[in-house]
DNA sequence: GAGCATATTGTTATGTTATATCATATTCTT
DNA sequence: AAGAATATGATATAACATAACAATATGCTC
């Protein structure tokens, strides 16, 4: 359903299953939160769930609309305060060039992510290739930069929309 | 004053001169247009060259603050449509994690851009390293990928910055 | 250089994304 | 139960970006 090996792509895979992997999220965050001593309200539960929905990054705004036929007194702070919550947790990623926002497959693990994103069908897949990384880490400690957060997101065609 | 080689940083190299990148900007740009039959008029030069004013990335309603002391009308628009113009003709980059503008070293290949931006001073610096772009279209390749914009941006502290 | 097409800029309005602030409510700790 | 810390409700506004149409400037053809 999506295991994946060092440069594998989770959406790519044949035989996904789009319910499987909301639950399984679901319940990885849940257990992390819990871990963590931190609080998978309702709320913000919710989000995510929203967010795992599809494989598409979902704007805040197009979750608020969401929220807003589900909570009366749903307004912009409702959403981004989760979001925050969600990001600082690792269990969601922002895609800076879209404005939005995905869910992250591995959550336990603290990482930036680089993204493969179709501009056909607005599909995004995650990668975590330690190449890339290693080759960003080295070019950067030449320049004598410390690296931080890092922002990766590569725009394209996914294979299937490649076929028509 | 700033000749790099594959991994190198213009901004972080010694004997640095602003002025000189600047009006060298500036020069290669006008070429470049002349070149190409586009016209880089005055509103937009004066655009690259706030852009080029520092190395810090420009947001686009910083420049409209400076260009409303110097043109009566000036408006969101006619700030937009300079930087559509310059980023077309790869004389900018656009920083997606910051929302502004930087100006690009070498404008002649249109490239995507690889960014190193200090956390600290806010300077940001072009790599060009092959080996990053390599790993990311061999990634890519692997998962059957069509590769088209990256967004590659490196947050972190630049050496100046670590000093302290 | 008059007339026309195209490109650029001016102008007004509005859409989209994100945060500040203070009030209220919930949960945790003791 | 009291108090501290956390989370949410509610209102307002800030920051970023584009739509649409009018006016002007430029380049081209004759």
């Amino acid at each position: 359903m999506g295991q994946m090996d060092e440069a594998g792509v989770a959406f790519l895979d044949a035989g996904h299953d789009h319910d499987h992997c909301l639950e399984g999220a679901l319940g990885r965050a849940a257990a992390l939160c819990e871990e963590r001593g931190v609080r998978l309200t309702p709320l913000r539960k919710r989000v995510l769930e929203l967010i795992w929905s599809g494989h598409k990054p979902l704007g805040a705004y197009e979750i608020l609309d969401i929220l807003r036929t589900e909570r009366r007194g749903s307004a912009p702070p409702t959403v981004y305060r989760a979001l925050d919550f969600l990001l600082r947790n690792g269990l969601v990623h922002r895609i800076e060039s879209l404005n939005s926002f995905v869910g992250c497959p591995n959550p336990d693990s603290h990482h930036g992510g680089q993204f493969l994103i179709c501009r056909s069908c607005g599909m995004t897949g995650e990668l975590n290739d330690s190449r890339i990384d290693d080759a960003i880490l080295k070019s950067a400690a030449k320049a004598g930069f410390a690296v931080g957060r890092r922002t990766i997101e590569i725009e394209g065609l996914c294979p299937h929309c490649q076929d028509g």
